[in-house]
DNA sequence: CTAATAATTGTCCCATGGGTCAATTCTTGA
DNA sequence: TCAAGAATTGACCCATGGGACAATTATTAG
């Protein structure tokens, strides 16, 4: 039926038009009537179709977070060998077309709130753990185990620290820079936990 | 006089409470009166020793970059060799006392209104700036300028990155295992650009 | 065409929050 | 002791925001 459809509309459109304002006003910034404004519409239209604020602004999460891991999914498609995995995973968390400001201040905004909303916390959780999972099915064909497991712990943090540096500084790293510097850091500890893959003798 | 002396007092204990609920309810829900309640004392105290909202979590994101700032300074002060200084900023970076999620959510919320409010943004600017100095006066001594320019920003990245999966998943990151991946990070980035140190020939 | 149902709007309510201000209570120096 | 000035309070104002709701306008099925 095409009622349900329209709804479908609405949400998604009221969704994006919550992530718009994060963007520019930041949660504390972020009114229902600022987004009904975004979005052509009237206050009342956004609680008609979300229950109240949280509920919207949690929608606006998961939908931040579909297009980012679209960008990464598109790409672990077509890798073929673990490292070409790894670099999928990578280059997708910086496509050129979302590795910016806007986006990064709404995100940051919407982690500043996770720790007082349990539903956020749960969408994070689960965006993590697909990231993770993303990094360890390149890295398992790469490292042991237990280094896979540290080594993708810490390539998240990167990410998500290159992230944050630019958001705080827009024009400090570009795409090319954080790209260079996650696969750095990925050579660097690959080639030190392997040194006999090198032709070194042992070492502890 | 004694008279300033009360003031200065007042203007710590309330940027100290400021940053206190900060922890407690984020940039969204943080209030004068929370503020004022968290202190013990009148909403109107507040504004009488901060012309505004904006000036008091202001002062209360210097107050905090302080402490932290501290930890790292004291370190450094007994460090001796480079890579001892490094030891030092990264250690200080992850002590005990303050590698804590109520810290990091207060930190987060801050951050995430970087993008709002100029003096924010100039503070976060300075932070960074130290931050990045600490770490070059100890990767000078170990690789090349441009090198250490690079390794640098890996190296706040990572910090950053660490802390905030603190904030994001507390528990999910222990800070032996930050400082213990910040140190693989450095090691096995300055292992890869100096093989003539290990006692290999050349390589581009 | 029309009844029923969904979409949408605008108004209203009430709580809250930032900020002002006059009034009151210390301090303190003479 | 007492006046001057600082510290502190509480009441007040006004704008805003979240949310409820009745009224109005499409839609659509029969």
């Amino acid at each position: 039926m095409k009622l349900s459809r329209i709804s479908d509309i609405r949400r998604r459109e009221l969704r994006q038009a919550a992530f718009a304002v994060l963007e520019r006003e930041g949660i504390a910034g972020a009114t229902l009537e600022k987004v009904a404004a975004q979005a052509g519409a009237s206050k009342g239209i956004v609680l008609h179709y979300f229950r109240n604020k949280q509920e919207l602004f949690e929608h606006a999460m998961r939908e931040a977070n579909a297009v980012l891991c679209h960008a990464v999914i598109a790409r672990l498609r077509r890798a073929r060998t673990p490292m070409e995995r790894l670099d999928a995973v990578i280059e997708g968390n910086f496509e050129e077309h979302l590795f910016l400001p806007p986006l990064c201040h709404a995100w940051l905004s919407l982690c500043a709130e996770v720790p007082r909303d349990d539903k956020l916390a749960r969408i994070q959780k689960v965006i993590h753990a697909r990231m993770r999972s993303n990094l360890l099915s390149g890295l398992r064909g790469l490292a042991s185990s237990v280094e896979a497991d540290d080594i993708a712990l810490g390539v998240t943090a990167l990410i998500d620290g290159l992230w944050l540096r630019l958001g705080l500084q827009p024009g400090s790293v570009s795409r090319e820079q954080a790209i260079r510097q996650v696969k750095e850091y990925v050579a660097g500890r690959l080639a030190m936990r392997r040194p006999a893959a090198v032709g070194l003798a042992s070492a502890g």
